[in-house]
DNA sequence: TTATAGATTGCCT
DNA sequence: GGCAATCTATAAT
């Protein structure tokens, strides 16, 4: 298996450009489907962390009981009903941040969870983030696992919060956007969200079958 | 004003 | 496999 860091080079994939607001002007489910194999980008100073979208979920408006859009608009929900391409981020569990991209026009909830990324870029940048100790940068799946692989791993990983991110445009230029390199997974399957307990049984959450990096035990 | 559940993770047995 | 940690939005009083 190749080392992820030589698939592209940073170079290179600063010449990829944001996919457009319209991409994001669809119901979620379509657009979660056609985000799997983008990549999320976090540009710092200097720096490049990027990885592939390998799983996510989709969240629709308030005909979803499992929606945070789904009792309508709130301080913290507003992102969701605003124009699309939008990130919003929130806290959980006292602990975690995840990320989400609004779905569909202004006035419309639905948004995509990344729940798991394929590490490609700023490995050891996300080692420290992460807080993990390994015994020289990682390049096994088994390790690369843990930096990236959960909606709240990828966010510690990545530095991506509340305070800094949301609201934050991700279809044009800045230092948090998702590109596309042309990668096309070969096939996605999709189940019922994580952790939820409303709508428990909708299929709404998506994955690259059989990629390492999907979130959970048994990956 | 108080109570509770939550789109998770990591440690313990 | 079980469960504690730790904060906050929202519901209940």
């Amino acid at each position: 298996m190749p080392i992820p860091e030589q698939l592209m080079t940073p170079a290179e994939l600063s010449k990829l450009r944001p996919l457009p607001r319209e991409f994001y002007n669809r119901d979620a489910r379509k657009v979660a489907k056609e985000l799997l194999g983008k990549i999320l980008v976090r540009r710092e100073k200097g720096h490049v962390l990027a990885g592939r979208i390998v799983e996510d979920e989709a969240y629709l408006g308030t005909d979803d009981a499992a929606a945070h859009a789904a009792s309508g608009p709130t301080a913290r929900n507003l992102v969701l009903f605003g124009p699309p391409g939008h990130a919003y981020v929130y806290f959980i569990y006292g602990n975690h941040y995840c990320l989400n991209v609004s779905c569909l026009p202004e006035g419309y909830a639905g948004c995509v969870l990344i729940r798991a990324l394929e590490p490609l870029h700023g490995i050891e940048r996300m080692v420290r983030r992460r807080g993990l100790k390994f015994d020289g940068p990682p390049t096994k799946p088994s390790e690369l696992r843990l930096l990236t692989s959960g909606p709240g791993r990828l966010c510690q990983a990545m530095a991506i919060t509340r305070a800094r991110d949301n609201g934050k445009d991700v279809s044009t230029e800045g230092d948090l956007v998702i590109v596309d390199d042309g990668f096309r997974p070969k096939k996605i399957s999709s189940t019922p969200r994580v952790g939820i307990t409303k709508a428990a049984e909708e299929k709404r959450r998506y994955v690259i079958s059989g990629n390492p990096f999907v979130s959970g035990k048994r990956g």
